[in-house]
DNA sequence: AGAAATTATTGATACAGATCAAGCATCCCG
DNA sequence: CGGGATGCTTGATCTGTATCAATAATTTCT
């Protein structure tokens, strides 16, 4: 692997206490591979070949059952996924594919297994990356089961008012994307704009503009233990 | 800490292969202690005092938004819940509530998480059940998102039968909690019992049999990652 | 620039499930 | 035993969202 790579690799949180020697054993058989959209990255129900990392673009979870699909998290730069399904050694429940272009780290599944074994900084490293992980998926289930399509977009362009400290911003998106990722269907996101005009939302093409930024905060009722990603 | 309980917690495996010294310490402020039905134990939101132990019994775990609830999984035992919260030092996302009468072990998490640091057996056993219960809620989601209310009754069922290893048997909960537990209303469970009828479920009271145990199969098309709970 | 493909919007309809309301069954306890 | 509480069933209605269909807007390609 080249060595710009290993070293930001390194710094990520998940690898940057373990021992050199382990860590250099880890990425003799591991590589970085860029992704177009869309393609599919892994299919659930295989066995855990590699463990992913996100090192930009993001990444759809989803999972089918008789003949129906759905969408089960996102997962953005810099971040893991089926960490759970590697480090048991069991089959993916989930399937995987990119949304944008993205650049992705695989590390053999085995080799984590190994050296976490012996490697104690990199065992912690792992339960508090897999600690995340749960806590993700949760705050995600809560978000879908909780709220409505018009409140889950509410919600999320706060966060975007938040990350761009803007109170106009453009998608970073394409709409069909975002709705998918905010679990529903593009015709509902089309009417769920139109829903929040009345809350001072106005839409151009991917352009937003939040012309009141109180009347929608009451409205969204964002809460930490939902929106909050980082904690 | 009584010494048969201490005994029966150190078989389970998260704490079976750690260092003694170690789980005497860890033992040293845990106790165990007994619910009836419907009690609260945590609230989310709360620091993470304690990591809980289901020994016996069943508890539910949900969350509230805006004045709605919704149950996000089943914890039996033997198994943890809030581990994830424990580890990393932050706040419930979920609460929870016994089912049932129930019997759990409550331990202080700042002594799992000065314990886990040093001990790389408990360590490892730690990212084992916290793998676990990824997976665990992961199939719980897919559930739920995949599923209607009547087929994931229809596998409810089938889990049962298998687990009894007979066409016959009783309901373990009433249908109120078992509404609760497949995330339906009660009025609608009913009208379920009644919809599966045409695959040869007769209910009486409480009593279950299944006429036809080939038709609800294909009717239900149950899915390893979706209802095995061991993997 | 023009044609073709993709994406976005809008309206009509369908469906799963929740909610509300009323009646029925079952259990518990004095 | 009788009466009250609780749980269960059934029907009617409402809501959120998906689906289907048609058109409009935008992007991509030649």
């Amino acid at each position: 692997m080249h060595e710009s790579y290993r070293q930001e690799i390194r710094d990520i949180d998940l690898f940057a206490e373990m021992d050199d020697k382990n860590f250099q054993a880890l990425m003799r058989a591991s590589y970085v591979q860029n992704f177009p959209p869309r393609i599919d990255l892994i299919q659930e129900n295989e066995p855990p070949d590699f463990l992913h990392v996100v090192l930009s673009g993001s990444v759809d979870l989803f999972s089918a059952w008789n003949g129906r699909e759905t969408s089960m998290a996102t997962v953005r730069p810099i971040s893991t996924f089926i960490l759970a399904a590697s480090v048991r050694n069991l089959p993916y429940l989930m399937s995987a594919r990119t949304l944008e272009k993205s650049r992705i780290a695989l590390i053999p599944s085995q080799d984590v297994r190994a050296i976490f074994a012996t490697d104690s900084a990199f065992a912690q490293a792992i339960v508090s990356e897999l600690a995340q992980c749960y806590r993700s998926i949760v705050k995600n289930a809560k978000d879908l089961k909780l709220r409505t399509s018009l409140e889950r977009l509410a919600n999320y362009l706060l966060r975007q008012q938040e990350r761009t400290g803007n109170l106009e911003f453009d998608l970073t998106m394409e709409k069909r994307r975002l709705a998918s990722f905010l679990g529903m269907t593009s015709e509902n996101l089309s009417r769920a704009f139109k829903g929040l005009e009345p809350y001072g939302v106005r839409v151009t093409g991917n352009h937003i503009e939040i012309v009141n930024l109180n009347d929608l905060t009451r409205y969204a009722k964002p809460n930490p233990l939902i929106d909050d990603y980082t904690t």
